[in-house]
This record gives structure tokens, C-alpha cells and sequence, in this order.
DNA sequence: TTGCCTATTGAAAACGATTAGAATTTATTG
DNA sequence: CAATAAATTCTAATCGTTTTCAATAGGCAA
């Protein structure tokens, strides 16, 4: 039914060996068999089965992209670092998302252990550290974009603690003392250190940490909008609001702009990951610029090295971020 | 070095005929191999190799859906439908990127003719149509929410003619009579179609068709902007301007606002697609709003049932769409 | 002619699973 | 208890490649 190698060994006349050899571009073969074997190739309009020839080489040439959903919009520049570092190497990035599921993600890492991808990266782990720290001793594995409190494991992300510090201080050297904070249920390392990293800034100005003042929602626009709303019934409600992402800031701050609040005065907005939605509308929103494309590069071009060493590389890999000050908060 | 189906074979001193089965789930074995078998692999942290298997079995349980890239925020719920219908008959979705390049869509689809996965879902094809159809013949492809201009091939889609033809004549209804269209100059099926629909519609309501009305960009924010900027400069000015996307529309009407233009009055926007973004700023943009779940549900169920027969079903089957009426109409 | 080296080639053994079909064990029946 | 049926189990072939190793052919020197 299907045409096989055997096929083209037939039609061109020479043995299955020495099709292998042509279409793999071995040097010890002969003009003419290459021409037979080409020739049938075409007119047979064979592709080689991957299946087998995977299989006899243990290796697929494929690395698993495990996100949680397409929907955060900066993934894709994250994706086209991995892409363009897997494609200079000969490897393909299959995107599977996980849907913030952690069994659903273990059912797709299933495909690392039945050997269908020789790696996989996290970008958004839903599984526990100690989990994933187990895997990675036995499996191809890193995480990007976040972390893991267990660190013996590859991972390339920025240092979130740090840029939830710069963030809160510079809303503090602002003259900001009741500062509001946006997050999500879903305790992320990222979304932890960057709390972190706002309470340490609070501690270091001698701002008492006011549990009121922090909102715990989800990843989308209207959970920013519902958390503005609520840090704006407190009694004493905040003078600037940071949130973990640009997505749910800019949730947050159409509150403010539809119920008369000036923005980048009476209350002050910072983002995260400085979308393109961030920098189109007024007032434009202040956030912190993380390097996407390079994050992605790097983890791969890790990875990639550690699939061909027995003694891979378990460091984390904290690249700089940048804090993007706009009009949200009157600069 | 790797464990396979033999250590446990050894270990559970059964043969790996009946740890197959067992691993396999059939009745034909006794209580006690099934003991005997589960103990050897829970010891061994056994998982068998879906290479192996694959070959054998000629399938992979695999879809791949091919996108442009991740950035248009509407995927996420085709996506999800292509998951939930697929997860059903035990089928994994994954997703890869052309990164809008047909050349690399082609080296995508080399998936599927080397067997690494059973069938692919064309979402934004780049090759031409007659390239794909021929694929078709051998293959199972499908298309979803685009379709070619050769119909001899399984599509998912909405009506985009139709839709664009609604769009126009309800600006028409609203009393314009200058209408802009912001489109893209990737000449995409839907594009096309979208644009037929609204010289059709201007067409039916003897409006006549002005080229300089018509801008061709790309598919971002910016691109919208510099399209209203445009439009917005010509001697005689659009009073309305569809355009074939949210992002493009909202990218517009970012332009129009920040000019002190009235929108919904002096200026009417249409988009479409009916992303997030689209009713979460004021003014709200009035969209056309496809099925994206409904889409991504229906056409791997089809595919999938092609691929359980010898006479594959080659239909377009077109969704229903309807118009989401908001205040960048005046609505 | 013979021997030796090199360049090609082919036969057959992997890779790790599934599955027919044969072989064995166990249960059932007269 | 023997004969038969049913339930398990095993051996070995198979999927489509790559790759080792042996075999062959051709060229060249002696």
C-alpha cells in the first residue's frame, strides 16, 4: 500500500542499504546510484517513514513547547527564539498546551517519556517542583520564563523577585505610599517573586505590607478590571497599582479611565511584559520590558547542548529586564 | 541503557507478548500476570517507546495544526475546540508554526508525509491551492476558518463574503457613503472573500468602488493606524471603515481618537473576529463574531472520521456568523 | 597473471513495540 | 479418567528504517 524504501531499492535497481545512503547523503556511493535512486524516489514520490527511521536512531529531532495557553500574547515572540535556535540545529518546536492543567500536563510530557520528542521545555509548569525536578533527572527538560524553588534544573527566565522590587520602588520614589497590587490565584514562581520582590521594596521604605491592598484574580482583562474596582472601595484605597501583567493592568486601568480617575496622577498603573497593547492607548502603560525572543534562543540553543553531553548544564539563567516608564505613570 | 518492553518481560518472568496485552488493556490475560506485569513496570518506571508502537501500528494519535503564528488572540479557542474534540477520540493536537513562510509550511507538513503524526489542520495556509489539493489526495488535510479557491477538500470555515457583504451594507443602512476597508495585502482566502463581500454590497447599493477607499497592510495594530492615517488624509474622507480584523480596527481607531475624531459619529468602525480587546475600550468596536470553538470542534471531528474511511467527506462546511453591534457604530 | 588496496555494494541485524498462530495450561464434560 | 473445550501464554514475524560487516568489483603494481 504505502511505498517504502524497499520499493525504491526495487524500482532503482540497488539494495535498501544503499537507498539509506542517498537519502541520508553519504559520500561512499556512486554517482550512478544516486541518480537511479533519486530518479525512483521522484517518480515513486517517496518520503521516507519517520517512524522507522526514528526508531533506529533513538532520536526525533523534535523538542516539546509546553505552554499553558496560546493566549498570552508574548509567548509568541518567546516561541520564535525557540524556533530560530531549533532550526539552525535540525530540530522542530511542537507547541502543546497544557490549559493549566497539571495531569493534562503530565499527559503531555508523556510524549518525552515514550520518546515521540527527545526534550521538552515548560513555559508556564502547572506540576510541583519536586515532580518536575524528578523528571528532569531521567528526561531532556527546562523551564523558561519561570522557575523552580528546587534549582537543579535548566531554566532561562529573568529575575522576577528583582523586577517586582524595581517596579514597587519606583513607585515609591514617586512619592507613592499605599501601593496596590494585582496577581493571580494561580501561585506561578513568577507571579510569587514578583509579589516577593514588592513586599521586600515595601519593607525596605518602611511601608507596612497591607494585606488588603493585595488582589488575587486570573490571567485575563476583566480580572484586572474587577480587581481596580475592588482595591477602589477600600477605605483607603491605593495611589498607584501594579500588576503582574499588561493584560490584566490595562483591565485595570479601563476602570480607573471609566470612572473619572486620572490615571498618572490620582493613581499611578505598572504592567508586565510590555505587550503591544500596552503602548497603544492613552494613557500608555508603564511596564517592564522582559527579553522574550532571547529567553526562548537561549533556552533552546541549553537544551540542545545538554542532549549532547552526559553532564548537562543544570544553572538558572537570569537575563536583564528594563522597566518602560509611560504615561500611566505620569511620565 | 533505556528500559524496554523485554526488561519488564524479564522481570515480571512473563513474555512481552503479555505485557503488551497487559499494557494494552486485554481481557485475554490472567489476574495475576496483570499483577505481575503493573509490579515490574511501577519497579522499573517503565513507559513504552511510542516509536516502536507507532511503526507498528501505522498511526500516531496525532494531529498537527498549523498556524501562522501564535499571535492572533482568536486561535486559542479554535485550538481549544480542536483539543476538546480531539481529546474525546484520544487524539493529542500539535500545534506548529509557519511563521506566515510557505516554504516552512511545507517542510511542516513533511510530518506528515513521513508518518509522524496521522493528519494536519491547515489554519492560515500560505501554499498555494492547488498545492494543496493535490496533498489532499494522499493526506489527510483539512482547512479551518479559511478555504481554498479549489473546493475539493475538507474545509472549516464561515462565510466570508457574506460576512463582509453584512458589514458593508449595514454601514450602507447607517447612511454612509464612503466607506474604507482596511485589509491585508497577504492575500489571504478570507481577505479575499471579505473584500468581495464588500464590493458587492457597495455594488447592490450603487455605490460605485473607489480604489483609494482600500488599504492594504498587515495584520497588527500599527498597521490599522497607519491605515486610518491614510484614509484619513485623502481629499474626500471615509465616513465608516471595515476592517478585516479587530486589531487592525482597534490599531484605526487608536488613530481616530487621538485626532479628536468622533467615532461612532463623524466615523464608524467595524472590525472582526470580536476579540477580548474589542469591547474592553471605549468606544466599544462592533465586530463580526465567528464560532471559533464551534470551528476547531467541528473540523477535527470531520478529519477524524475521514480517517476511519476510504470515502473521506471533501465538503466546505460554512458556520454561521453574526454582527456584534457597539458603539463604533453609534450603536 | 597474481595480489593487494580502495571504492561500492548488499545481506542481515538491530531499534521496540504489536499480534498472528502455535503451544501450553487449566477447566469442563461425559 | 480420558477427551475436549476454553483460557492463557509464548514464539516469531512484522512495521520501515539505519548501520555493521562481509563481499564484490575495479584499479594498479609487481
Amino acid at each position: 500500500m504505502n511505498i517504502t524504501i524497499k520499493d525504491v531499492a526495487k524500482a532503482a535497481n540497488v539494495s535498501v542499504a544503499t537507498v539509506s545512503r542517498v537519502l541520508n547523503n553519504k559520500n561512499n556511493v556512486s554517482e550512478e546510484a544516486v541518480r537511479a535512486v533519486n530518479r525512483a524516489v521522484d517518480d515513486l514520490g517517496y518520503s521516507p517513514n519517520f517512524l522507522g527511521r526514528d526508531l533506529r536512531k533513538s532520536e526525533t529531532k523534535r523538542i516539546l513547547a509546553i505552554i499553558g495557553t496560546t493566549e498570552q500574547s508574548f509567548y509568541n515572540d518567546v516561541l520564535r527564539g525557540m524556533q530560530d535556535a531549533a532550526y539552525v540545529e535540525g530540530y522542530d518546536i511542537l507547541i502543546v498546551t497544557t490549559r493549566d492543567n497539571a495531569e493534562h500536563e503530565m499527559h503531555l510530557l508523556g510524549m518525552l517519556f515514550s520518546r515521540a520528542v527527545d526534550g521538552a521545555v515548560l513555559l508556564a509548569p502547572r506540576l510541583d517542583s519536586k515532580t518536575i525536578s524528578d523528571l528532569s533527572k531521567r528526561y531532556r527538560i527546562a523551564i523558561c520564563l519561570e522557575r523552580l524553588d528546587i534549582d537543579d534544573i535548566l531554566c532561562v527566565t529573568i529575575d522576577n523577585e528583582r523586577a517586582g522590587f524595581d517596579v514597587t520602588s519606583y513607585l515609591i520614589a514617586k512619592g507613592r505610599k499605599r501601593i496596590g497590587l494585582i496577581t493571580t490565584k494561580v501561585r506561578s514562581q513568577s507571579s510569587v517573586d514578583r509579589e516577593n520582590g514588592y513586599r521586600r521594596a515595601l519593607k525596605a521604605a518602611g511601608i507596612p505590607y497591607d494585606e488588603k491592598l493585595v488582589y488575587y484574580g486570573d490571567y485575563d482583562l476583566s480580572s484586572g478590571t474587577r480587581g481596580c474596582e475592588e482595591l477602589m472601595s477600600l477605605d483607603s484605597k491605593p495611589d498607584a497599582i501594579f500588576s503582574i501583567s499588561d493584560t490584566i493592568s490595562i483591565g485595570a486601568m479601563t476602570y480607573a479611565v471609566q470612572h473619572g480617575i486620572t490615571v498618572g496622577k490620582d493613581l499611578l498603573f505598572f504592567g508586565f511584559d510590555n505587550i503591544t497593547y500596552s503602548h497603544m492607548f492613552m494613557p500608555r502603560l508603564s511596564t517592564v520590558d522582559q527579553p522574550c525572543y532571547l529567553q526562548g534562543k537561549t533556552v533552546i540553543e541549553k537544551l540542545i547542548a545538554n542532549m549532547k553531553t552526559d553532564t548537562p548544564d543544570k544553572s538558572t539563567y537570569m537575563l536583564p529586564h528594563s522597566l518602560i516608564l509611560r504615561e500611566s505613570t505620569g511620565d
